[in-house]
RNA sequence: UGGGGAGUAGCCAAGCGGUAAGGCAUCGGGUUUUGAUCCCGUGUACCGCAGGUUCGAAUCCUGCCUCCCCAGCCA
């Protein structure tokens, strides 16, 4: 498999440099702009640009592209620096700015009003607007187009000195009004603003655009590969045009590639933003956000998040991932790692009458059933237990192989126990079941080779610990919430359900952020913001597959068509 | 209607003129003191459609269809 492994098409891009000689080592950049957290969809961006520098000895910066002051925060620039290192990912010494190169962005902005491809612009937002054209018309030439270069570089440095309100004067690069490209249809260069920079305080007040900053940021820092997403394959013409101006003596390629979509999720950082201001989550590291603050805050392991873009793959073409894939790839590593322990969800009393009161066992229970070098604990065992309410059934189908009237059924880690009562409410519901023990068949003594069909988990009542757990389903209730006009209308009301939980007393020493499984029921951990000694806390990562509910389900559904 | 991209099984994805890899899901079966894990097995993919070139096309050519992106002094 591993000598066959094809690359994508990027990969083969660098390997082909590579091997041409073109570039002794590759140099790639991740810019995120520092407006936002950060997301599933940076992820994959993330694990591409780190991702071929390290199979190739290579270098990547992490940039933060800080070139709109009042958007951006020093908020967002420390979540993208944990966020990017948490992945697994070390930029070492090259944590960079687009504000770092403003001084050497102007004197290129300078550069090219010179040599008369750029000019200083008095129409108003409106009327840039208006002049542009549309798709299918062409636009016109600014009635400023051809003031002299002197004229041009005198305003210029007016502007930059701040002698101009906002929106007065706008610097222009001078390529073609009539362009079938929009982008190069004069696209603006410089804009002034009046707004304190995070980092470069009062120093400006004219802030360069996007592609111009990006594209002399890469070329300043010897990108060879500016690997960035779809929507911007139609800025490479501009993003060329200001390489073959400026002829910088680095000359980056920008490639660009599919941005990956989550089933059921959002990757949009204004709608992220929205969520988080109008109070639907708790904040951007809420569970059950996208986010990788998020997805980490709710347990999914760093390797999971890795695998999974590792799983998507590197195309062009336009792509929807299914969220079972990104919950296996959960499911994979913890499977793996997590050590287990047994927790009861919906807890439902159970006596063992034949028990003696007062008596408690300590029951070996191994810590995970495939790593035995994990070892072992100890749970305590006695007369009243709590087991899952799920795991009883009054009028039980033939093959529910768990509690039922008269049915046995096997304690992990302890007694074969056979139900002889049930207990119910005044309105009707089971509260206690009466249950007896068989003292030959403790776990693990080899005194019984008796076998039951069903195996379920328990809590010793006595010894319980109390918590709350937090159990989280999709935010949306549609495919794709990206795509929705209003995402209001595709929330889902039930994304988090909150429940009082008896867990094993082990549990009371987790800590945060550690995913265990609690048997049968899925992988969990103690919240990072919210757990405590006197207040435990948890969330659920993810449940187990569980091939029984899907057969209730193709049940109900049958039940329901008949 | 202008420009730029993309179309291979439910979701991803190899394939680069020689007769359709793989993963995930699905569905069977085996093991199991987690109905988990693990292990086996499981897909008639009209390769978007229609023509053409060729002994031979998912791969080359032509035409068409569908989807995505672009008219911020956002990135």
């Amino acid at each position: 498999m591993s000598e066959t492994e094809s690359r994508d098409f990027i990969r083969q891009i660098i390997q082909d440099d590579l091997e041409s000689g073109k570039h002794d080592q590759i140099v790639t950049r991740f810019p995120p702009e520092p407006n936002g957290y950060l997301h599933i969809g940076h992820v994959m961006s993330i694990c591409l640009n780190f991702g071929v520098t390290n199979e190739t000895a290579g270098r990547t910066y992490l940039r933060l592209d800080d070139t709109n002051p009042g958007k951006e925060s020093k908020e967002y620039v420390d979540a993208i620096e944990r966020d990017v290192r948490w992945l697994g990912f070390d930029w070492e010494d090259r944590l960079t700015h687009a504000s770092d190169y403003f001084e050497k962005i102007y004197a290129a902005a300078v550069s090219l009003v010179e040599m008369g491809s750029a000019y200083v612009d008095s129409l108003s937002a409106d009327e840039i607007r208006e002049y542009r054209g549309t798709l299918t018309s062409a636009g016109r030439n600014s009635p400023h187009r051809d003031r002299s270069v002197e004229e041009n570089l005198h305003l210029l440095a007016r502007m930059r000195a701040g002698e101009f309100p906002d929106g007065e004067l706008v610097l222009r690069a001078k390529i073609d009004m009539g362009s079938p490209n929009m982008n190069l249809r004069d696209p603006a260069l410089y804009r002034i603003r009046h707004i304190a920079h995070q980092r470069t305080g009062d120093d400006w007040s004219i802030y360069p655009m996007y592609d111009f900053a990006h594209t002399l940021s890469d070329a300043f820092e010897g990108i060879t590969h500016s690997l960035c997403t779809l929507e911007f394959e139609d800025h490479r013409p501009l993003y060329d045009w200001f390489l073959d101006q400026l002829k910088p003596a680095h000359r980056p390629r920008q490639i660009e590639f599919s941005r990956l979509n989550l089933a059921y999720a959002i990757t949009s950082k204004r709608k992220l933003n929205a969520l988080v201001e109008e109070g639907i989550v708790e904040g951007w590291n809420d569970p059950r956000m996208p986010t990788i603050a998020g997805m980490r805050r709710r347990g999914y392991p760093a390797a999971a998040l890795r695998e999974f873009v590792k799983r998507g793959g590197v195309t062009k073409k336009d792509k929807l991932i299914e969220m079972g894939v990104l919950e296996n790839c959960v499911r994979d590593i913890l499977g793996e790692n997590a050590e287990r322990r047994m927790a009861v969800l919906k807890p439902l009393k159970v006596v063992l009458t034949n028990y003696p009161e007062g008596k408690v066992e300590m029951m070996e229970a191994a810590n995970h059933p495939g790593r035995p070098e994990l070892g072992t604990r100890e749970v305590p065992f006695s007369r009243e237990l709590w087991i899952e309410q799920e795991d009883f059934m009054e009028d039980a189908p033939r093959k529910f192989f768990r509690l039922k009237p008269g049915g046995e059924v096997r304690l992990r880690f302890g007694y074969i126990i056979q139900c002889d009562e049930i207990i119910k409410n005044d309105a009707g519901e089971v509260i206690e079941l009466r249950c007896s023990y068989d003292p030959d068949t403790r776990s693990g003594t080899g005194t019984s080779d008796r076998k039951v069909k069903g195996t379920i988990h328990w809590v010793s009542r006595e010894h319980a610990l109390a918590a709350k757990v937090r159990l989280y389903d999709r935010l949306f209730n549609v495919a794709n919430p990206n795509s929705a006009d209003d995402f209001h209308a595709a929330l889902n009301a039930d994304s988090l359900q909150s429940v009082d939980a008896k867990l094993e007393p082990s549990l009371a020493a987790l800590e945060s952020g550690t995913p265990v499984q609690f048997e049968r029921l899925g992988y969990f951990c103690a919240d990072s913001e919210e757990n405590s000694a006197d207040a435990h806390v948890f969330n659920r990562i993810v449940t187990l597959r569980d091939s029984w509910a899907k057969q209730e389900e193709l049940a109900m559904k049958d039940q329901g068509q008949v």
